[in-house]
RNA sequence: GGCGACAUAGCCAAGUGGUAAGGCACGAGUCUGCAAAACUCUGAUUCCCCAGUUCAAAUCUGGGUGUCGCCUCCA
């Protein structure tokens, strides 16, 4: 597989340090409010990369943090008089919720700043007895210019960005390139730890540093995150890391692209932002999912109202593929005939398609191209039906590629069809035979106001419910 | 000022040297009692502009134009 490496700015072969594990870390959210899409992009990019590297039968090891300590945390405490943990607990759970609904997979760790504080103390101790950090005033300092390498990701002139600098008339640092890794606490009601330097906490870089050597080791395959990220602090991350263990922190470093509102940034300072939380109002998460991989991570992706209805209909033509083959599946019979067999061989260069291309930088746009390619081709091979093998292997095909991209989820059916439900179909069978279609189609009417679409196939009666997140198929005895 | 990204049909979007994938929307048709789904056909003589390299360029080089981003919290 190529991974486009920010720290060489070329796309390169990935070859992990250990094929028994690989290693990756990905920022994860400051918890101080519900995610937006823009937040969601890196959640969604690099669980696919998790899920296609374990459908390559490679063991990933993916730690994502939470970042629990922080100016923005306190400040929603003391605008909601409850506690900053609160704050956090909270909306590490809403955290959870949402990305459930974009099929987001739990991380193998999801380590939170506060229950790190020792390492974190002892991390910024090392830099002090290394000379990389200096205390004044109870505030821990990296001092920038002692470290070579400064400005490798971010290709940054250090002398450049000496002119570019903000400095804080408050601030005691050297330089004003140094950047903080312990804060002394300033008000009672800040979260502050004891330290060495007296009662304060950590600053924003330090946490992801510790983090990552802790759970993953002091080199790592890859380490992600939202290009905005890239400077200053992954740039921040490699300082404290590589001066601490003088090895390299991580081989690839991966950014996806921002989303856009009207062509500019997402943000939260902007206020240009819809929460996923939001947005789950009107569409499937699978949909925002869709959306999320429908370009390549690492470009510019624009959200609006039009361009999800896009992805909703596009990923709704991929649904009705899964469902004609299950119904197919279910109501068919037989074993697959020759002639299928010779398509169903030909449908297996899509796989490759599929692979060749995720291969290639998860390029998933090009990668959902050659599942629409598949689904054309089964909806050609099985227009007039097919015998019930050649639809479950076409079926098992179709979830193997979706499923590593996270899509068509099969969903949790809720309730049954009942017995007066049943009835009505039954009687609508016996209307249409009758060629009694007022009756009939006044039936399919008190379904529909039911959530239940009738479609009528060769294959008999088809039953649908559905949901605002779009139709779930249900199986109907006929 | 420093560093960087992008510009492909109405919309979204792949393609990085060999003659323009895929999706959405639109139109015509097939199928169907109807509906839904599906299938077929239709759409860029052309990839922001100009010049150059090459047998060959959307793809490489140079120069423009436009849009966006980082350098300050931000995914």
């Amino acid at each position: 597989m190529k991974i486009y490496n920010t720290l060489t700015r070329k796309k390169e072969e990935f070859v992990p340090i250990d094929e028994k594990e690989l290693k990756i870390y990905v920022c994860g959210p400051t918890v101080y409010n519900y995610f937006h899409i823009g937040n969601a992009r890196p959640f969604v990019v690099f669980d696919t990369l998790r899920k296609y590297l374990a459908y390559r039968g490679k063991n990933v090891k993916f730690v994502q943090n939470f970042t629990d300590v922080d100016d923005k945390i306190i400040n929603k405490a003391r605008e909601e008089g409850i506690s900053a943990g609160e704050v956090s607990e909270k909306y590490i759970e809403e955290y959870y919720k949402d990305a459930k609904a974009l099929n987001v997979e739990k991380a193998s760790v999801h380590p939170k700043v506060t229950e790190n504080m020792n390492e974190i103390i002892a991390f910024v101790k090392g830099l002090i007895d290394k000379g990389y950090a200096y205390e004044v005033d109870g505030d821990v300092y990296y001092s920038t210019r002692k470290f070579n390498d400064y400005g490798k990701l971010s290709k940054q002139n250090i002398e450049d960005l000496e002119s570019g600098a903000r400095i804080e008339v408050e601030e005691k640092k050297q330089d004003p390139l140094d950047f903080a890794l312990w804060k002394a606490q300033k008000a009672d009601d800040e979260l502050a730890w004891k330290s060495p330097w007296g009662m304060g906490r950590p600053g924003w870089h330090i946490e992801c540093s510790v983090m990552s050597t802790k759970y993953l080791g002091e080199t790592i395959d890859i380490h992600a995150g939202g290009q905005d990220l890239t400077f200053p602090h992954h740039e921040n991350e490699i300082a404290q890391t590589e001066a601490q263990t003088g090895k390299p922190f991580a081989n690839y470093w991966m950014h996806n692209g921002y989303i856009t509102i009207d062509n500019e940034k997402m943000s939260k300072s902007k206020g240009n932002f819809f929460t996923v939380r939001d947005i789950l109002k009107d569409y499937d998460g699978e949909v925002i999912r869709f959306f999320l991989l429908s370009g390549h991570y690492r470009s510019p992706i624009n959200f609006s109202r039009e361009l999800m209805d896009q992805s909703k209909n596009a990923l709704t033509r991929m649904q009705n593929a899964k469902n004609n083959l299950k119904h197919l599946a279910e109501n068919g019979s037989g074993s697959i005939s020759g002639e299928e067999a010779k398509i169903f061989d030909a449908l297996t260069k899509y796989r490759d398609k599929f692979i060749a291309a995720m291969d290639d930088d998860l390029n998933t746009a090009d990668a959902i191209s050659a599942i629409f390619e598949l689904i054309k081709d089964i909806n050609t091979a099985t227009r007039d039906g097919a015998t019930k093998e050649f639809a479950e292997k076409c079926l098992s095909l179709l979830d193997e590629l979706t499923a590593v991209l996270g899509l068509l989820r099969d969903k949790a059916e809720e309730g049954g069809i009942d017995d007066e439900i049943q009835q009505l179909v039954d009687e609508r069978q016996a209307a249409r035979k009758a060629k009694n279609f007022a009756r009939a189609d006044e039936i399919r009417d008190i379904l529909k106001a039911k959530g239940i679409t009738l479609e009528d196939t060769p294959q008999g009666v088809r039953a649908l419910l559905c949901t605002d997140r779009g139709k779930s198929e249900r199986t109907i005895k006929i």
